[in-house]
RNA sequence: GCGGAUGUGGCGUAAUGGCAGCCGCGCCAGACUUAGGAUCUGGUGCCGAAAGGCGUGGGGGUUCGAGUCCCUUCAUCCGCACCA
């Protein structure tokens, strides 16, 4: 029956007895019932009792939902076959964290959109792939446990079935049968699994491609490392050379060639610096680090060295920036990725530093890697130490000085915190003979060696009684090392340029830089060294000293955030050396600053003062000369950074365009030997290493402190009970603390780190394919069918890490042969984010009063936040706000016009901000379907934008208006078989037609209004036709499936409408023979004119030149041009 | 500072270079014999009594015609932030 006809209502209805029937009427009653008399009463109870009695009343919607909820579960209607005879389409959302808070109205937005595209590709006729499944390691789950002494495996499943349960209610069509959780050890068994893939291979820079690390194994049995050097310049054999033949690959030990190995790993465990964040007790990841402090709680993070897992994205950055252009990302994520890779073209450019002679002294030498602290009083022992000799180091240095040896040999030399008795720094070898004197253990020994090893030194050791007794035999022996060592280049000419490393050798003469813009090597007025550069102890005068050690002493008092947050200004230092230009030969101070980032390029840069806005701002405030290369491109002021001035004072450059020069000096520098093209990426390793209990143990064993893989056979290696989940905070993991888990009898260790939960969010879309696979991660016919996601969608906080470690993994298991596509994702479609809308009531200090927004200007008040549901608009519920909380109940209120108004701002939604709107409520309200069409209609999907129910009775009216269509003014339904009509037959094929468009460009908001203005059409038509309607439940299934659902088997279909086929839309039903034309003057529009569209342009002239309009505007005169466009608009100009 | 996005009624928003404001909220008026957080009908950009004029953040340009294209400027939001 009708909502508003009154003719049902029962005469001898016996009001009384329907009291307390529902609390919802006693509270109506109850708000209203000072101001009504017994008729009002009488009303609100009749219309109540109306309300209950229709159709399509909210009792109704949540049978009417809930009935077919339940039957398409039963009849598994969602589950998903892979069916090669129809085309696939694959929609993913992004899976959900599930936190304890619940879903609130933000999370379905994503969620709606992608089940209208799941829903309406369906009955486009795909075969359409749509799961839904949990991101469910991770430290909220942990950190909860520690406060409340709760498992996270408790406490996550209990969250996961209350996603599970407020999803369910919205009606979305996941094939739940493809669950997956990544910390279900079925699952994460394959996240080790493809962790150990990765493990086990190489990034082979020649191919560009990953490959199984027996490949490269090969290659060095074959060549030694000639072809493929360390990925990482600073990893030197234990011979010290960052390079290595065939004959010594196969001389080298177990332990010695799994290290080298490990320096080629995509997944590979080393010394790095990481953000350690002693609050969290754990490591954070760049990307979860926010200005110097932790993402979430925003505790301070600082630099420290750990032994960690990372993966080698780096490899793979030229790729991940290539792939974007084969993938439909919006431009600024794109954008973001590009920006998080940093790619940067450019060459490095070797100085010569004046006055260094090639080959540094002994004290700079040791300088260079002493710790400082320790340099000056090292530097003093060893002096002492060399008056003191013991007689057997006597006896060999004079040997070792007299000999020929052709190597200059060093005593007391300091290597880092260590003298060393005799060096020979060409060879990189350490010869010691173990003293008297020194009374040290085997042990002090050993660390000792492990540490020049390190370091690159090769060691050999002799006793005294050697020494004594059998010098020649020594000797001998110090020379046959020596010549199987290999001689470390050292560089002393133009025409043989040094390795271009920091940590590398030739330092000491040279200093190197990287640079984008070569054309501007002219204008250099200065170089910059980061203070943190190695360099900087060795190059530093006497004379400045001083300076230098007050300002490291200083930038290494200033914190990370302390950097970030002063970012802009100026400090530095002068060193007191020069560096002599390569081009120029104009000799250049050399400085340090904190401006220079040590991580970054070679840690120091050339000052182009004219061309650089930082340069700039560092010459002026330390008065430094400025060049000028770029004329009247510089104004004295400002440095200009463009490409398109004309060089001068350049030399023989002079007169190019800049633009032309970068490429005409980058080869004049390699023509000289002292520069060379370079590419360089802000991106860095990703460390992989958590210390925290909730998430994938790595599946290695450590045997001798090397990381061996486990067998696929024993996998997963489950993580271990635990309730202790406290990190110990000394940078090992709770797993730590699990001592019979840790350790084996056999002195064998496992890992205490646990993976970052970007590891089993980086596969998941691959593993709904085949989700209860036990063989593999996922068949490949599965993979080979499902392929590609077509669309995913979600937010655009994800754009960095995981869109990129997806990305990365996808990539590597291509390369690997898993996978016959390297992209992940076809298009990503970011829903905006819905904001809250809080509310906030002003207390007066120090009373328990609370004053209207209007008047707080009188009074010196703190806002508070508000539950929102205990405000109406910014209206205050007084008696509700005092009946929430105890200690309010005798609070007053200055009111304004009789009212409490609040203050409100738009604000993150969150449980601490009283703001959060969850969707149970709106569904039990007005249904799940005018929930997902609401969403829908706020806006463009992409937009950000704050939560409002305003309007959700707009939405809420159209499906009762729509359902009302099926039925007669008695509630009955009923359709009918007429012929449709001509307009009938337009409303419906005008809205198959958008609709169709609208979802291929996500563009939800108009299809609703869409459907709106066809059901306002055809109530005005009072169609009731089911040739009209049938095609138009179709249509409006993937947006309101539970009613379209009831009204398809109310027309008659047993099947379910996820099965039916969208109707197709007929171009000839839109077509119409006349138009109205507008009829504009100087291109103002003053009337109509309906002509025939086939009408010729001429006929339109004639008539609108005839016309009274025209001559009421034209005042006569000829028009000077007419423009017609047919079927559009006609414009006369006069 | 760099990069990206967005600026349209009281509000959310809509407009293949062709009648700016569709659709909805809100508001106003009316109908349903009283009542009304229901329903239905009509109205609703601004100024103006009207004719008409003015209107898409501001300024310029291209065009017969610009919310839409170009230049410039301002504001807001997001991302990155001393990356040489």
């Amino acid at each position: 029956m009708r909502l508003h006809d009154k003719s049902v209502f029962p005469n001898d209805l016996n009001l009384n007895g329907l009291t307390g029937l529902s609390g919802e009427l006693d509270e109506l009653l109850r708000r209203k019932d000072e101001h009504m008399g017994p008729m009002t009463i009488f009303a609100l109870r009749t219309r109540y009792i109306i309300g209950r009695m229709a159709e399509y009343s909210k009792d109704e919607i949540s049978r009417i939902e809930d009935k077919w909820r339940s039957a398409w579960a039963k009849n598994k209607v969602y589950q998903t076959e892979l069916d090669i005879s129809k085309p696939k389409y694959y929609v993913l959302d992004m899976f959900p964290y599930p936190s304890g808070a619940g879903l609130h109205v933000g999370h379905p937005l994503g969620y709606i959109a992608s089940d209208i595209v799941a829903r309406f590709k369906r009955i486009k006729g795909f075969n359409v792939l749509h799961p839904m499944g949990f991101d469910a390691f991770g430290l909220p789950a942990e950190q909860y446990a520690i406060e409340h002494g709760i498992h996270p495996a408790t406490s996550t499943q209990q969250n996961i079935q209350n996603f599970k349960r407020q999803l369910g209610k919205i009606g979305f069509c996941y094939d739940w049968s493809r669950e997956v959780q990544t910390c279900d050890p079925s699952y994460y068994r394959w996240t080790q699994w493809i962790f150990l893939q990765i493990f086990e291979s190489w990034y082979n820079r020649k191919e560009a491609k990953a490959e199984r690390i027996s490949s490269l194994i090969a290659c060095f049995e074959t060549e030694g490392n000639i072809s493929h050097p360390f990925p990482n310049l600073k990893f030197r054999t234990p011979s010290g050379s960052d390079s290595f033949t065939a004959t010594q690959w196969k001389t080298y030990d177990e332990k010695t060639r799994r290290e080298i190995l490990m320096n080629y790993r995509l997944a590979y465990l080393a010394h790095t610096d990481v953000n350690w964040c002693e609050a969290l007790g754990t490591v954070l990841a760049n990307d979860e680090v926010i200005n110097g402090v932790s993402y979430r709680g925003g505790f301070p993070v600082v630099k420290r060295q750990m032994r960690q897992w990372s993966l080698r994205i780096t490899e793979y950055a030229e790729r991940l920036l290539s792939g974007l252009d084969q993938i439909d990302f919006s431009e600024s994520m794109k954008d973001i990725q590009r920006n998080w890779i940093g790619k940067s073209t450019g060459c490095l450019v070797t100085f010569k530093i004046k006055g260094l002679t090639p080959g540094p002294s002994p004290e700079e030498r040791g300088r260079e890697t002493a710790n400082k602290k320790y340099w000056s009083i090292l530097k003093a022992y060893s002096k002492d130490l060399r008056k003191n000799q013991t007689k057997a180091e006597s006896i060999l240095w004079e040997e070792l000085r007299n000999s020929k040896l052709g190597h200059k040999i060093r005593r007391q030399h300091v290597i880092g915190i260590f003298i060393a008795d005799f060096t020979c720094l060409d060879k990189r070898l350490v010869i010691e003979v173990d003293g008297d004197i020194h009374l040290q253990t085997e042990e002090y020994d050993n660390a000792r060696t492990e540490f020049l090893h390190d370091e690159g030194f090769a060691v050999i050791r002799f006793t005294n009684d050697e020494v004594s007794s059998d010098l020649n035999n020594v000797l001998s022996k110090v020379k046959k090392t020596l010549d199987e060592l290999p001689s470390i280049k050292r560089s002393s000419s133009l025409s043989e340029p040094a390795p271009m490393t920091i940590g590398g050798e030739g330092r000491g003469e040279v200093l190197t830089v990287f640079t984008t813009r070569p054309d501007t090597i002219y204008g250099v007025d200065f170089m910059v060294l980061a203070p943190e550069h190695p360099l900087v102890a060795e190059i530093t005068t006497e004379s400045y000293r001083k300076e230098i050690d007050a300002y490291l002493k200083y930038v290494e008092s200033r914190s990370e955030i302390e950097r970030m947050a002063e970012v802009k200004r100026v400090t530095g230092c002068f060193t007191g050396a020069f560096a002599i230009n390569p081009i120029s030969k104009k000799e250049t101070p050399i400085w340090i600053s904190e401006y220079v980032l040590a991580g970054y390029g070679t840690g120091a840069i050339m000052g182009v003062p004219c061309g650089d806005e930082r340069d700039h701002k560092f010459a002026k405030h330390f008065k430094l000369p400025i060049t000028n290369i770029i004329g009247t491109f510089y104004s004295g002021e400002e440095a200009n950074p463009s490409y398109e001035a004309t060089l001068e004072n350049s030399g023989a450059f002079n007169g190019m365009l800049m633009r032309d020069a970068v490429p005409a000096i980058i080869a004049e520098l390699e023509k000289l030997g002292v520069g060379k093209r370079q590419i360089n990426y802000k991106m860095r390793d990703a460390g992989w290493s958590r210390q925290r209990y909730w998430g994938e143990p790595f599946p290695v064993i450590f045997r001798d402190d090397v990381p061996y893989a486990m067998e696929e056979k024993d996998l997963p290696l489950t993580l271990p009970d635990s309730d202790n989940f406290k990190p110990s905070g000394n940078g090992e993991g709770p797993l730590a603390n699990l001592t019979d888990w840790i350790d084996f009898a056999s002195g064998e260790k496992r890992d205490s780190n646990t993976m970052p939960t970007h590891a089993g969010a980086a596969w998941y879309f691959l593993r709904y394919m085949d989700p209860h696979n036990q063989k593999e991660f996922a068949g490949r016919k599965s993979l080979d069918y499902w392929n590609q996601v077509d669309v995913y969608i979600g937010g655009s906080e994800h754009a960095v890490a995981h869109l990129l470690y997806s990305r990365m993994w996808v990539k590597i298991l291509h390369d690997l042969g898993y996978l016959n596509f390297d992209e992940p994702f076809k298009k990503l479609i970011n829903q905006g984010k819905i904001t809250g809308d809080s509310r906030f009531v002003y207390r007066v200090r120090g009373a328990n009063k609370f004053v209207s927004a209007g008047l707080i200007d009188q009074y010196e008040t703190d806002p508070l936040h508000v539950d929102i549901s205990l405000v109406e608009g910014l209206e205050l519920d007084t008696d509700g706000f005092q009946r929430s909380r105890p200690d309010y109940a005798s609070a007053k209120f200055i009111l304004e016009n009789g009212k409490y108004i609040c203050g409100s701002a738009i604000e993150k939604m969150s449980k601490s901000k009283y703001n959060v709107v969850n969707p149970d409520d709106i569904i039990d309200k007005y249904g799940a379907d005018t929930l997902r069409m609401y969403e829908m209609f706020l806006g463009p999907l992409e937009q950000s934008k704050p939560w409002s129910t305003n309007g959700i009775d707009g939405v809420y009216k159209f499906l009762r208006r729509f359902w009302n269509l099926f039925h007669d003014s008695t509630g009955k339904f009923g359709v009918g078989n007429d012929a449709p009509t001509k307009e009938e037959l337009r409303a419906l094929h005008k809205t198959l037609k958008k609709i169709e468009s609208d979802i291929e460009n996500y563009s939800f908001n108009t299809s609703v209004s869409e459907f709106m203005i066809c059901v306002n059409e055809l109530s005005s038509l009072k169609c009731n036709k089911r040739s009209i309607l049938e095609p138009l439940v179709i249509a409006l299934s993937p947006f309101a499936p539970h009613i379209a659902e009831e009204l398809w088997s109310l027309l008659g279909h047993p099947n379910t409408i996820l099965n039916a086929t969208y109707p197709a839309f007929d171009e000839q039903y839109l077509k119409v023979n006349s138009h109205a034309y507008p009829i504009s003057i100087n291109g103002k529009v003053r009337a109509t004119m309906e002509f025939a569209l086939d009408m010729p342009k001429e006929d339109i002239e004639k008539l609108v030149l005839a016309s009274e309009i025209l001559k009421k505007w034209s005042e006569g005169k000829p028009p000077k041009k007419v423009i017609i466009v047919q079927g559009k608009i006609v414009n006369v100009v006069l």
